[in-house]
RNA sequence: GAGCCCGUAGCUCAGUCCGGUAGAGCAGCGGACUUUUAAUCCGUCGGUCGAAGGUUCGAAUCCUUCCGGGCUCACCA
């Protein structure tokens, strides 16, 4: 079963490598240049009729994998595959010569070859090569998975990433397009003045989200550090820096729980704002995602697991409170006891405890009911205080905080909110975290005595905000599982 | 961490309910075929049935444990 094990088929084709060897053929030879790719000859040759096309002489010169091949003896089509496509090649004896066909009999689907040839069109109409020059670039010793069925085993999917990408066409596609999302963020982000950064991943104090950290060691400096959880403190120091408007696109690593939701290392945007609040970033965000939907899958609308996502229209906009009134039987003794709270709940077979705070309660009402239920993207805003332990509370109602989330198919997509720049504020949380953290939660906070520092210079009125991008990546591609958008998620080892 | 499901040839899958000589297609190998499209036709090789133990005259099939994977839940984004 496993990729070490000796497969016939493995051993057949090492000995074959030997045998041209002993031919005086170089299997693995270098110095091929590769003029033209696949897509070159189907755009030169669009438009143009047959007869056009033979006479063109165009001559091209093409590498990539042999993917099929169809013997007839005495010449064969066959199938190969670069980078930008595929095409096929006419093998024939006549024009290759005794010699040249007998190399080209040499080749197994799977290898890297070179042709040259010009174009013509089949019978049956299809563009194609006649190859006047063939040679064997690299020889593969393994057999591809069946050419119609595919990959399908998703282990093997996931951990020979290479082999699902050389079988299957979408896979490759979903994370072009994911490379595309990627590429689209960072240019509207920078056609809007901001700064692309990098904080650093390994951190002494983990910070900016509650969340259990990796640990690791460094030799030299003789101290443990973290991975980081979230870039956040980092980049607010650079606000305070001056930067008024900084991004970074990068892995966090939180050693949790692994689902189609979660993957161990994941890779998030995280952008602030200075001079703007929590309403300003929301607006933001919706242009923002609007046009890098638009530019990365061409429309505003997109179908994901069956159920049509709008992007076209505003955005929802509903306070955490006025959803949560929204639901059946939901009154005002819900929203202010925590004791009709925690029946509610229970109620309805939501997982609460007796020393859950009472926005807790509530978030945990929130996620159950109302949240995979939003579809449309939708932003819902001022979150209870007590599960926003890094925003900033309302100037108006002090136990709310200027926070919103952003649902997306019944995911959460985004968090923002009107960032803390009290520094006496900022280290009274810390404290608080600091004690939950004595009695035994893994996930608060340490406290960062240098990120306070940074606040006593004065962090100006600023927003911030961090978005998903492989939950993104998720929604653009229609994929159901993070593993699906993630080259080489983390598996399990294997023991031998 | 808990529950449910899955693991058979290189790949895609039957066979497991109801125990009785391990199968198919593709790929491979040999042969025919100079415009095919999952090419076709003839022939042929290929298995630690995830692993270990147990029940049985007999286990891919029933039982137990373990390994790996998927989904759901919990934690989380």
């Amino acid at each position: 079963m496993s990729q070490e094990s000796e497969g016939r088929l493995h051993r057949l084709r090492r000995e074959k490598v030997e045998q041209i060897r002993d031919q005086g053929i170089n299997p693995y030879p270098n110095r091929f240049r590769r003029r033209h790719v696949a897509q070159d000859v189907h755009r030169d040759m669009e438009d143009r009729t047959h007869e056009e096309i033979e006479a063109s002489g165009a001559e091209y010169v093409l590498a990539g994998r042999l993917m099929a091949v169809r013997d007839f003896g005495k010449a064969s089509f066959i199938h190969i595959e670069d980078g930008s496509g595929r095409i096929q090649v006419f093998m024939k004896k006549d024009v290759l010569g005794e010699e040249g066909y007998r190399h080209f009999k040499l080749w197994d689907v799977g290898d890297i070859v070179g042709i040259a040839g010009t174009p013509f069109v089949t019978r049956t109409g299809e563009l194609t090569i006649q190859a006047s020059d063939a040679v064997l670039l690299t020889k593969s010793v393994r057999p591809l998975p069946e050419k119609w069925h595919g990959l399908k085993d998703i282990e093997i999917r996931y951990r020979q990433r290479y082999v699902d990408l050389i079988a299957n066409e979408e896979v490759r596609e979903t994370f072009r397009t994911r490379s595309r999302l990627i590429t689209n963020i960072r240019e509207y982000l920078d056609g809007h003045g901001f700064l692309e950064v990098e904080t650093p991943m390994m951190q002494p104090i983990p910070g900016g989200a509650t969340a259990r950290p990796f640990v690791t060691h460094h030799n030299t400096l003789e101290m443990d550090l973290y991975l980081r959880v979230a870039p956040e403190l980092y980049l607010k120091r650079l606000v305070v820096g001056g930067f008024e408007r900084v991004y970074e696109i990068n892995r966090n690593f939180r050693n949790e729980g692994i689902s189609t939701m979660h993957n161990p290392e994941f890779t998030m945007l995280e952008f602030y704002m200075a001079y703007t609040e929590y309403n300003g970033l929301m607006d933001f965000t919706e242009e923002l995602l609007r046009e890098v939907v638009r530019r990365t899958t061409g429309a505003e609308q997109l179908v994901y697991q069956g159920k049509a996502v709008d992007f076209s229209r505003p955005f929802d906009r509903i306070s955490f409170a006025e959803s949560l009134r929204g639901l059946d039987r939901f009154e005002d003794r819900h929203l202010k006891n925590p004791e009709d709270a925690l029946d509610y709940a229970r109620g309805r077979d939501i997982q609460v405890s007796d020393r859950d705070p009472l926005g807790k309660i509530h978030l945990k009402i929130f996620e159950h009911l109302l949240e995979p239920d939003l579809t449309d993207p939708t932003f819902v805003y001022d979150y209870p205080v007590e599960v926003s332990p890094l925003s900033r509370r309302s100037d108006d109602e002090p136990e709310t905080a200027e926070r919103f989330e952003l649902f997306i198919a019944g995911m959460e997509i985004a968090n923002g909110f009107s960032e803390l720049n009290d520094p006496r504020d900022q280290e009274e949380r810390f404290r608080e975290q600091v004690a939950e953290r004595e009695s035994g939660d893994e996930e608060a906070h340490m406290m960062d005595r240098d990120y306070i520092t940074a606040l006593d210079y004065g962090l100006p009125p600023t927003a911030g905000e961090g978005i998903g991008i492989d939950r993104l990546a998720m929604l653009v591609t229609d994929s159901a599982s993070i593993r699906d958008v993630i080259l080489f998620p983390h598996q399990r080892s294997v023991q031998s």
